[in-house]
DNA sequence: GTGCGAAGATGAACTAGTTCATCAAATGCG
DNA sequence: CGCATTTGATGAACTAGTTCATCTTCGCAC
């Protein structure tokens, strides 16, 4: 069942939780049915709640003055995703977050977490370490923005994350990569020797 | 004296911690006086010290394989700096940390961390504090290189760091904000109407 | 002081990536 | 099914930003 799932890859970031804050942490979250296209974040308002990804893909981004979206994060099975920004400082969300698949997911509240955390330090542990790999995570992400050419990151993502490509449509990983889709296209099939399909 | 700066520091961080606990706490730092122009992190090496700047300015940054240089982050006094990749899955840095000018600052290496924060909640979640608000401020970065122009990005600079402007050297703020040096000196001198020096 | 390296300004030629427009194929859905 | 919407390919014209090269200015070392 999706309980299982969840508990095995909290288990993987803080070996340490004992079976019963197991139970405890995963108690806390709300599972939860999104349909495609459905938001579970807007602009404008706060993102109250964190969530992993049993089931299904989303993503992350947003609309610049020109009209054009921007890809911040994906994320697929056993991913996390919210507006860390609204999340953490209660601000009104900047980004949209939208599922790109029928999904499933585990859904945990701003007041639920901060109480968790409050009551188990391990608890707290587990956060720090899940902010920890986020922040490293967009550090990673910047560094390949202002360092690669549209190619190279282009080919940076197919190592990284091959099943992926297959999954979502073109257009989202243009504005991903940060790169016009049209461009993707482009590289993708007069680029280099390399044309996986 | 510096301790009461940085003390005064964490107390803004976190409210809740007392007397003893910050007393404990910077003792777990060491005071660092740092030449300008010294490196405190190296590609090939990993980043084994957290950096509080309590006066100076540092700056760190990759390069490409052009050769170009890339500034990630920077922090002037009140700031922290790292390479949290490195430092936090303990694998050789990526990138240059290098003071810009004679510097004083706390360092914290990784063990003392991991143990500070085993031993006390508080503490635990004084890092946490600190872990999500450098993904939001990385986050907000990934935004920026994304969604704006490279003017819009200097507009947005000098609105957010208007002092840091004077203190850097114009190729340090192009390179942080992802254009070249060149560029970036015409936008100054032509760009808009706005040309505050 | 003067000589020299670092920082900034400026212009001309160039290019990586965009925009716009059209066409083709695939997918969903009533 | 069959129509409509979404997705992807491709080419031509364009532009934001780069590269390269030259010149000036400024700080500071001896």
């Amino acid at each position: 069942m999706e309980i299982v799932q969840f508990q095995q890859h909290l288990s993987r970031q803080l070996p340490e939780l004992t079976a019963d804050e197991l139970a405890e942490l995963t108690a806390a979250f709300t599972l939860r049915n999104i349909k495609k296209r459905q938001f579970i974040v807007q602009p404008g308002f706060v993102a109250d709640h964190r969530i992993y990804v049993v089931q299904g893909a989303f993503r992350a981004y947003v609309i610049d003055p020109a009209g054009i979206d921007h890809t911040i994060q994906f994320a697929i099975e056993d991913w996390w995703i919210t507006d860390v920004n609204s999340f953490i400082y209660r601000t009104p969300a900047q980004m949209f977050v939208v599922a790109l698949e029928d999904s499933t997911v585990f859904q945990l509240d701003y007041a639920t977490e901060q109480r968790l955390k409050q009551t188990n330090h391990r608890f707290e542990t587990l956060f720090r370490l899940h902010a920890e790999r986020a922040a490293a995570y967009h550090q990673r992400r910047l560094i390949s923005a202002l360092t690669r050419t549209a190619e190279e990151r282009y080919e940076e993502f197919l190592a990284k994350y091959p099943t992926v490509f297959q999954r979502l449509p073109q257009y989202v990983i243009a504005s991903y990569l940060g790169m016009s889709k049209e461009f993707l296209s482009k590289i993708r099939n007069h680029g280099g020797p390399k044309k996986l399909n």
